[in-house]
DNA sequence: TAAAAATACTCCATAGGTATTTTAT
DNA sequence: ATAAAATACCTATGGAGTATTTTTA
């Protein structure tokens, strides 16, 4: 279980269509397509519901998406507070 | 900020020297070496004082493992809610 | 029958390895 | 002098791409 990963199956959840959520991430259906297959493998649970249409989470997906979601908030949030970093030191602000 | 990332620090922090920490997670010590300083550039800090006996945390790397800590902690509460479910299904106990 | 997902390949980026050098006490 | 980390260079796994087939409402 990967944050690149979870970013992914998060992206499909909110679009509920892979070639969308694709689009957004940048990167082909193809591939999201195998990612997201290996994480429901790797989980031993499919995640999503298939339809011509669109994919929809099952109960299995609302769980991963609650502790998704917040798995990659402290990690957004871990990222920001590191960058906060730059701009102070030593409780000084440094400017040029 | 990848999990296996997340995990290859935490080894150092515990081991205080990378290359116990290398052995421990079955990966050579310049692999490790790498991979920690991709995370230093990519936090835009570094994580360790460095002497030659070992590898100490700073402010910085006390602050990420804190973070890190729980985020692993979350991804593997995860993992094992989902194996977990494989035990139960709809509330009755599958054998054979 | 028409969208969307899944397969079947191919390719390449990068995770990881081995050998060696540099560093710091 | 020595134990540890960093660097240089090489290899190979798997992440990602294009083309195509399969699926399902």
């Amino acid at each position: 279980m990967e944050i690149r990963i979870l970013r992914y199956f998060l992206a499909i959840a909110r679009e509920e269509n892979m070639t969308r959520a694709a689009e957004r991430l940048h990167i082909s259906q193809p591939s999201l397509s195998k990612e997201i297959k290996k994480l429901e493998e790797e989980l031993g649970h499919e995640l999503f519901i298939r339809t011509n249409k669109n994919m929809l989470l099952n109960d299995e997906g609302m769980l991963l998406r609650k502790r998704a979601e917040d798995i990659i908030a402290m990690v957004d949030k871990t990222a920001e507070e590191f960058s906060q970093l730059d701009n102070i030191i030593g409780g000084e602000i440094r400017i040029g």
